[in-house]
DNA sequence: GGATGTGAATGCATTCACAGCA
DNA sequence: TGCTGTGAATGCATTCACATCC
C-alpha cells in the first residue's frame, strides 16, 4: 500500500495500539480483539481493524490478534524495532529533564551527545555524557551516524540551531521550542509545544466534552 | 454557535494563530490577512477564515484582522485571557522541568503547588515551593481554588494519583504518563507522551514527507 | 460462533467561489 | 481593489455491514 493514503490520524493511533498493547502484555494476555483494543483506548472496533489492515494482515479471523506478533508489527511500521542515535541540543532544565527520561531508552532511542551554546555549560557532565560546543555538530553527527535530534533551546535559538542541524544531515528534529520551524522537505519536525497542549486544556475545560489525549492532523 | 460544531482539529489551530500573531506583534504588524496567516503556519487562507469564523466575526472586509485584536480574542476563547493556579504532581526530572519553564508562565499558568508520594521528598524546597504529600491535595486544592493539575509521575502511579486529583476536585490534567487515564465524563484529560512524538517522528522520517508539528483529532 | 478484512455508505473537515463590505 | 464570511462542492476519514475464514 502507497504511504500517502494512510490517514495522520491512523498513524497517531498507531503508536496507541502499541502502548496498549504493551500493557495488555504485561497482562498476560496473548491474543487480542479489535473490539477489546478499542475499546480500551476509546476507539471503535471497526477503526482498529481499517487502521492495522492500512499495513498489511495481522489478525486471524476466529481468534484476533496475537499480542506478542502485533506489537512485533507495528515496532517494525513505527520504526522503534532498531535502537536510534539520538542527540540533544540544549542543555537547560528541559533538556536535562529529556536527557533522564526513561521512556525514550524504552523505546530504543539513545541519547548519545549533548550540545549547548552557552560556553559555559560545555565542558560540563551530565550523567555520563559531556556537554559539547554546537560548534561540533556536524562533525560528531557524521562520527556517530546521528539522525535524529531533540531540541530544547529558547525560542529565539530555535531556527538557527535547526539550520545547524539540518546541514550536519540530521533528518528528523523533535522541536520543543514554540515555533515552526523552517526545514527542507527531506527533514521531518515534530514539535511539542507544553504551553499550547496546557492551553488547549483550558478550552476544553470550558465545554462539557469527554475527550483524551493530544493527536493528530497534517 | 454551539461548541460542538468545531472541529477539533480547528482547535488546534486556534493554539497555532495565537502563537504566529504574537510573533507577529512583536515584529510590530498591526494587521494581518487570512492568506499571510494560514502561509506562516502552512494552511489555506480559507481555512483561517473558516476556523476563526466559528468564534465570531473578527475581520474587516479590504483590510483583515487586526492583530492586537485577534490576540485578544483568541485568548478569551482558549481561556488564557486570565490567570490559572496549577498544581504539579511529580517532583522528579520532568516535574522540575516544567515547573521553571517559563514558557507556562507567559501563558497566565501559574504553578502554586507541587506534591509527591516520595516521602524523602515531602518538605524539600524547589524554588520558592515547598513539595507536600500527596495526601495534601484535597486541601491545598479547596484553599487554592486550583482547577487544573500537570501529572508527571511513573506510569504505574498516574491512575491512582488522577483519582485523587478527581476526587479533590480539579476538572482538568495535564498527563505526561504514558497511560490513558480513566476519569469522569466532566474531567478533561490532555495527554503528551514523549516517546511517543519521537516514535512518531521515527515513523515520519521513513517516508518522503515534509509534515509539522503534532496536533488534534479526538 | 467469533473474529477479520474490506467495499460501500456515511459523516466530517477542507476548499472553492462568490456576494458583500471598506 | 482587497479582503472577509459563508453556502455549496469536494475530498478525506470513519463507520457499516457482510463475505470470508478458523
Amino acid at each position: 500500500m502507497r504511504n500517502d493514503e494512510i490517514p495522520n490520524p491512523a498513524v497517531y493511533r498507531l503508536s496507541f495500539y502499541l502502548r496498549q498493547l504493551e500493557s495488555f502484555r504485561r497482562g498476560d494476555r496473548h491474543t487480542i480483539s479489535s473490539k477489546q483494543l478499542g475499546e480500551a483506548l476509546g476507539y471503535s472496533d471497526a477503526q482498529v481493524r481499517k487502521d492495522l489492515a492500512y499495513f498489511g494482515q495481522f489478525g486471524h479471523p476466529g481468534i484476533g490478534y496475537r499480542v506478542d506478533d502485533l506489537i512485533q508489527q507495528l515496532k517494525k511500521i513505527l520504526g522503534t524495532d532498531k535502537i536510534w542515535n539520538v542527540l540533544l541540543v540544549g542543555a537547560g532544565n528541559l533538556g536535562r529533564a529529556l536527557l533522564a527520561y526513561k521512556g525514550f531508552v524504552r523505546k530504543g532511542f539513545r541519547m548519545v551527545a549533548i550540545f549547548d551554546t552557552d560556553a559555559n555549560k560545555v565542558g560540563r557532565k551530565i550523567g555520563e555524557l559531556q556537554i559539547r560546543s554546537d560548534q561540533d555538530i556536524a562533525t560528531v553527527v557524521t562520527e556517530l551516524q546521528i539522525r535524529v535530534a531533540m531540541l530544547a533551546v529558547p525560542v529565539e535559538a530555535a531556527q538557527s540551531v535547526a539550520d545547524q542541524l539540518v546541514g550536519a544531515g540530521i533528518k528528523g528534529i523533535l522541536n520543543f521550542a514554540p515555533v515552526a520551524l523552517n526545514v527542507p522537505a527531506d527533514v521531518v519536525v515534530q514539535s511539542v509545544d507544553l504551553a499550547l497542549q496546557l492551553e488547549q486544556l483550558s478550552f476544553r475545560m470550558s465545554l462539557g466534552e469527554t475527550s483524551q489525549d493530544g493527536a493528530p492532523s497534517l
